[in-house]
DNA sequence: GTCAGATCAACTCA
DNA sequence: CTGAGTTGATCTGA
């Protein structure tokens, strides 16, 4: 039988005919009637179907049924009676909050203030099983917080039993219990390493992070801060499994997924996921301009739910009926999705493409196409997040979350194997803050096509890096800041000795991991810190990178932070902190940013720089570092430097010098020590806590000083975020 | 009607 | 370029 609807409004046939549903004509003529939508009549063809749009609201002139003409029923035109007028709305969320319809009634008109619900009442046309009409529904917490619904929910697959390790040998909890696909995985993961391993790393990691048990109310509604702490979560623990399988298996050949695995984990496994509960607009803790570089990602924090699939939709209780609306989507490209100002896009609906042989054939109109179809006449919100090529270089993908848009229009082409393809015209709602069009202007700044405003200096290093660095100020009139030296790497006088000698490594090719035999991969914990495009993968107290006795080139992975930097920096004038500096391209979590250049002092002298500690342009690695729980592992309580390492980076010194405190940031440091024979050279480097997008000022966390000259150079601090101690130093 | 298990589809990722 | 791999929706049968 056929689910979501009512036996009331089945036609008389007494089921549906879905080849009925596939032969709906594609609807671009279909034109809603929205009163306020000038420009949309031009579309409309009425000759070409029968089929009249009506506003969500109502109301519906006679004999024209809100929904398809296959679920109408006769007593159809009664609907609006049922819809509860005097719910609470929730604006914006629908998105149809602002527009010209104010009340988007039929939207949460399936939400039942109280008990009633639990018991299936909210209309007897009340089908399908009832995953469907749980995950159709979004739901105030009212809704769902009884119990009944809650052990529903966890029974639906999502475990509160994060600390049950002794599950964790014989494999995930899943649906299909012993099934061979299983096995095999299971005999699979036992090669590499075991599932026990895994979920020692996740527990530790959760632990650190507060996620042991993760609320049932921040798993269906999310906030910044639980998105933020599950993303670093994910990618500590694929880093983590990246680091174990390469340490195991160093053949590059195989083909295994950290990211799937780690994402099981959080997900299956621990519960740990949130925005679980679907819903049109967007998602609480996710802002416009976020990016992401796993699929998987996108999942965890509930901005678009299926792992491949490019459209995301959910049931939503209309009037009676449910009907499928499209609630993300994500463009990658892969339909030869075309023509696109950066506010409008063209996309290609799914299906129509033989999985196994890439045989083609026509798409139908279900599934996602279905619900895309519908949310061009109820006119909601729907996420959208653009894939696009790493310009890093590496074959990955990059996602940005790009904000809301609404579907215009909707028509089908055929395409080069003369099958027919869905395509929908969506339009960025306006008032959104700029994301892919900025990833554009930046492209072209790259490119020179046009020049970024405001450009002082197209390279403050004059070369002295691999990249240049733009001094930009759209703010006001400053030239630049006060002069310095620009040197891309810490100035040695004397370097730090060291009681035991070491001599190196003899890897000719770099440092590989999985040799147990390299004498730096040893000093790492018997791993390679980095990966091979420079993110570091666990967090320690101190990286050992090869020195100048190492016998390794330099573009060794163990030499990521000798190597310059990787991504195009700018500094520029914010509006209140002095300079600042942020980058052109995004950064990962763990990528290595760039280190802290200047002139070592010597520890006798560091008394005399009160000056240049007022201007700032001190590192000082002997201060004390609050816990910062976002970016340490347990183990590594309190950052401490082996040697009392102070840098001056007044007279001459590279970008770090301009990167200013926040309470919250997105960049943290960490020791790096080269050491060749008895010298111990002592190196800073700084590294993204999560991912970066473009243009977002990179700042990092000054630390304390506990010192009676504390409270003279306490300064205000403006970081302006939710957690900001008020001052810093 | 409900539920669990099986199957299927999907713009992945290395 | 190939294939192992995931989630969530749908289907099936008891």
């Amino acid at each position: 039988m056929e689910q979501g609807l009512g036996s009331d409004s089945v036609p008389p046939s007494g089921s549906i005919d879905k080849s009925r549903v596939l032969d709906v004509r594609p609807l671009r003529c279909l034109v809603p009637m929205f009163p306020s939508s000038p420009g949309m009549g031009s579309v409309s063809n009425p000759q070409a179907t029968p089929f009249v749009c009506v506003p969500p609201t109502g109301p519906f002139p006679p004999g024209v049924a809100p929904l398809y003409p296959f679920s109408v029923s006769n007593g159809s035109h009664s609907r609006q009676n049922t819809t509860p007028s005097g719910a609470p709305n929730q604006p914006g969320l629908y998105g149809f909050g602002n527009t010209t319809i104010p009340s988007p009634v039929p939207l949460n008109a399936f939400r039942t203030p109280q008990g009633p619900s639990a018991n299936g009442d909210a209309g007897p046309s009340r089908k399908g099983n009832k995953n469907r009409a749980m995950q159709g529904i979004v739901i105030e917490d009212d809704g769902y917080s009884d119990s009944q619904n809650q052990s529903e929910l966890y029974a639906s697959g999502f475990s509160m039993h994060v600390n049950d390790v002794e599950d964790g040998s014989s494999g995930r909890r899943q649906k299909n219990g012993g099934s061979q696909k299983r096995t095999r995985r299971a005999q699979q993961q036992l090669d590499s390493f075991s599932e026990v391993d895994v979920d020692s790393e996740a527990n530790r990691f959760l632990t650190t992070f507060g996620l042991v048990e993760l609320d049932p109310d921040r798993k269906s509604n999310g906030d910044r801060e639980i998105v933020q702490r599950i993303l670093l979560v994910f990618d500590l623990l694929r880093r983590k499994l990246t680091q174990m399988e390469e340490a195991k298996d160093a053949t590059p050949g195989s083909t295994r997924r950290p990211d799937l695995r780690a994402a099981t984990t959080l997900m299956t496994n621990k519960g740990i996921r949130t925005n679980i509960m679907k819903r049109i607009g967007h998602v609480p803790g996710v802002e416009v301009g976020d990016i992401f570089f796993f699929r998987m990602e996108l999942c965890l924090v509930g901005l678009h739910a299926p792992s491949m699939a490019g459209i995301d939709y959910m049931s939503v209780k209309l009037t009676l009926d449910e009907e499928p609306l499209a609630v993300s989507i994500v463009s990658s490209g892969g339909y030869d999705d075309e023509g696109d100002d950066g506010d409008v896009l063209i996309y290609s609906g799914q299906g129509g493409v033989q999985r196994r042989d890439g045989q083609m054939f026509d798409q139908k109109l279900e599934r996602g196409n279905l619900a895309m179809e519908k949310s061009l006449h109820r006119a909601n919100e729907v996420r959208v997040v653009r894939g696009l090529k790493d310009v890093a270089g590496s074959t990955g993908k990059i996602y940005v979350y790009d904000g809301v848009y609404k579907i215009q229009e909707s028509w089908t082409e055929k395409n080069k194997s003369g099958c027919s393809v869905f395509k929908y015209k969506l339009s960025r709602v306006a008032g959104q803050p700029a994301a892919f069009t900025l990833w554009k202007s930046i492209q072209q700044w790259k490119g020179g096509v046009t020049s970024r405003s405001g450009v002082i200096l197209p390279d403050l290093t004059s070369g002295a890096e691999s990249q240049p660095v733009s001094l930009v100020n759209d703010v006001d009139d400053e030239k630049g800041p006060a002069y310095f030296t620009y040197i891309p790497s810490l100035k040695y006088l004397k370097p730090f000795s060291s009681p035991k000698s070491f001599t190196g490594c003899h890897c000719l090719g770099g440092c590989q991991p999985g040799d147990s035999n390299c004498p730096c991969i040893q000093r790492n914990g018997g791993h390679v810190p980095y990966s091979s495009i420079g993110v570091i993968m666990s967090y320690k107290l101190l990286i050992h990178e090869c020195g100048l006795t190492c016998s390794c080139p330099p573009n060794c992975r163990n030499r990521t932070s000798q190597a310059g930097l990787k991504v195009r920096l700018e500094v520029f004038k914010t509006k209140d902190r002095g300079w600042g500096l942020r980058s052109w391209d995004p950064i990962r979590a763990g990528g290595f940013i760039c280190e802290y250049a200047g002139e070592v002092v010597d520890a006798s002298r560091v008394g005399e720089l009160a000056s240049e500690h007022e201007d700032g342009y001190v590192f000082d690695a002997t201060r004390v570092y609050e816990p910062v729980e976002n970016v340490h592992d347990a183990s590594s309580e309190s950052a401490k430097a082996p040697f009392p390492l102070v840098i001056s980076a007044k007279n001459s010194g590279n970008v770090a010098r301009f990167m200013n405190h926040s309470c919250s940031p997105n960049v943290y440091w960490l020791p790096v020590l080269q050491e060749s024979n008895n010298d111990s050279y002592l190196h800073i480097a700084f590294f993204a806590i999560r991912h970066i997008p473009p243009m977002q000022e990179l700042t990092f966390d000054y630390g304390m000083i506990q010192s009676d000259q504390a409270s003279y150079r306490r300064k205000k601090c403006l970081c302006g975020s939710a957690k900001c101690r008020g001052y810093f130093y």
